[in-house]
DNA sequence: CTGTTAGCGCTTTCAC
DNA sequence: GTGAAAGCGCTAACAG
């Protein structure tokens, strides 16, 4: 990664390395037109490209932004970074990426790795987990985090604050309304249907599982209906199937009304849609069926997705920007139900 | 992000600096057993972070490797973004992002914005465009990359060479025989089918796009197939959906055979078949459909798209790799052709 | 307006 | 084994 330096371009244009400096990478002080001429030539004829490494370490700004997602290739996920991307392409900065599949010790490490390249600020998107085997992660984590922010980073945090953190300097907290969401949704449903209900949701402990999973049931009391009974599966298309299969079976065993079943996201609920017809039984006809985010790959699915709204592109913008701006509190997404014909809708 | 510094950590220790950094940053030497205690110790209370964009000036090492992308949200990409990431993190780099929605200008300010950072690598995904409007911009952005090159980066290229490199050092290609799937695709296919045939495509001068189409001609002559009619649309989803408005308008006001329509890609074929939906035909009752790629998030749609399928993930790894290891001829990928309900089968 | 002089934080010969 | 000193490439006071 050799290339010529503005030492060269500026003895190449018989120019001191600051006038040198001035011309190429903007300063206030405008240099002399003659001057200028002839360093912006000498770089061309070298080629030279300035070493931003060098430059973040006499200015001590890098224009990094840090983004941590479990997966890069989930749509959740990728969305929210276009939103990222597109945010710090704005703001003239780069974004350096890091996959964890929600790891709590490979979260820290990422993190520590944005810490040691100087990131400006450091997104981090994905749900968290509060089970007790994450604890001791999850405390390592919020420690790596709190540092950061000691040292005067700024993180931004898509959904719920992440476990753990004591401080609240240097945080920004997109808030997404998991719960109230799910409740609208399991609401507007429940207003529709008898029951019975089941939810398939994530692991016990994350939180935004957690979350929509007791929204759903608020909004089926709202509703005057019966509790969902609860499926856990891994949160993602095949924790889905996984769940649907076993709904399936159960249905098959032990016919009756038409179940209504809540998956905590898309992704699980194009699983259990793929397992339900797997299994020889139809949406909405057999089962009615609902997901959660939205996903925009996802809308073109037959039977449509009835499904929460989250304007996943904008959380991760906000998110990028909050960190970038001084001032922003809190942001809160606002989200909203669509009902489509997995329910009967439409 | 001001940090405490090696300096303070050695002096806290009190021993040198060059020894907190062979204590702290592995070095060929061992520093004595109880030296090698108190530096670490120092270093932890301080919450030492060693900066890497001053390793990076020291070593002229960064650990960085650039991708550029279309869109990271688009599945086809952020799948090749999941295997580039695995790779990197595999062989302890660090992936930075940018995406250009394939405009060469935006790429080659990647490109520059990479070598400024003196990344080790890029990588660079997305169909190249020969059409006349970009031939300048492909002009500098070859001239970009082929400087990087010059000054010791490697740059993978998934699919074809970009247009316009001159030189080959340096460059990693791994070759997506898009053609030969295509032909093949189209020959399977074909056997089944009488025709009229249609092509979706892409851009004209998009050359995945035009590669694909070529073909597809192709496998359709070898199976005494009449030419396919080609419709051109923009490469992604609501493309194909206009192109399936068109299409469906065209059954409808010129009843006749079935047509058999293969879209450019699997994202286009979904826009297809939802336009199809919408205007009451079916697949594959009305019209066949096949897409290319075999999308991971697309598999469960329904009717099933007979598609090429093509290891999207590995392919991001192997274009990775191949700029890491110094041997490394140019990759050719498999991929394969995977009949499925929207001609018919299964 | 331009050049000189110090560093930014770390690594790395080179002596000791 | 450990420390001193030079330097990676650039910017930013400060003089001139």
């Amino acid at each position: 990664m050799a290339a010529s330096t503005l030492a060269e371009v500026a003895k190449l244009a018989g120019v001191s390395p600051a006038t040198a400096s001035r011309v190429l990478n903007g300063s206030a002080r405008t240099p002399g037109a003659g001057i200028a001429e002839r360093v912006r030539a000498a770089a061309a004829s070298l080629g030279y490209v300035a070493n931003a490494q060098a430059q973040a370490l006499a200015t001590s700004s890098t224009g990094l932004i840090g983004l941590i997602v479990h997966d890069i290739a989930d749509p959740y996920f990728s969305a929210i970074a276009r939103g990222v991307q597109d945010a710090a392409r704005e703001r003239r900065r780069m974004v350096l990426l890091a996959t964890t599949d929600g790891t709590p010790a490979d979260e820290k490490a990422a993190v520590a790795a944005f810490a040691a390249r100087r990131a400006e600020s450091i997104v981090i998107a994905g749900s968290r987990s509060t089970h007790g085997e994450d604890a001791a992660a999850n405390i390592e984590l919020a420690a790596e985090l709190d540092r950061y922010c000691r040292n005067g980073g700024r993180v931004g945090v898509v959904g719920q604050p992440v476990v753990g953190v004591t401080e609240t300097a240097g945080y920004h907290t997109v808030v997404v309304p998991n719960e109230r969401l799910a409740r609208e949704l399991a609401g507007a449903v429940g207003r529709d249907h008898e029951g019975p209900f089941i939810i398939v949701a994530g692991p016990q402990g994350l939180v935004t599982s957690d979350d929509r999973v007791r929204g759903i049931q608020r909004g089926l009391a709202d509703a005057g209906r019966p509790a969902a009974t609860i499926v856990r599966a891994p949160f993602g298309r095949n924790g889905g199937f996984e769940a649907g299969v076993e709904i399936a079976r159960g249905i098959r065993e032990n016919p009756g009304p038409r179940p209504v079943i809540f998956a905590a996201n898309d992704v699980m609920a194009i699983g259990v849609a793929a397992a339900l017809r797997d299994n020889g039984l139809r949406v909405p006809r057999d089962a009615a069926l609902a997901g959660f985010d939205d996903i925009e790959w996802l809308r073109d699915f037959r039977p449509a997705l009835t499904t929460a709204t989250l304007p996943l592109e904008e959380i991760g913008r906000l998110a990028t920007l909050g960190t970038l701006n001084d001032d922003a509190g809190p942001a809160t997404i606002a989200g909203s139900v669509t009902m489509r014909r997995s329910t009967g809708a439409g």
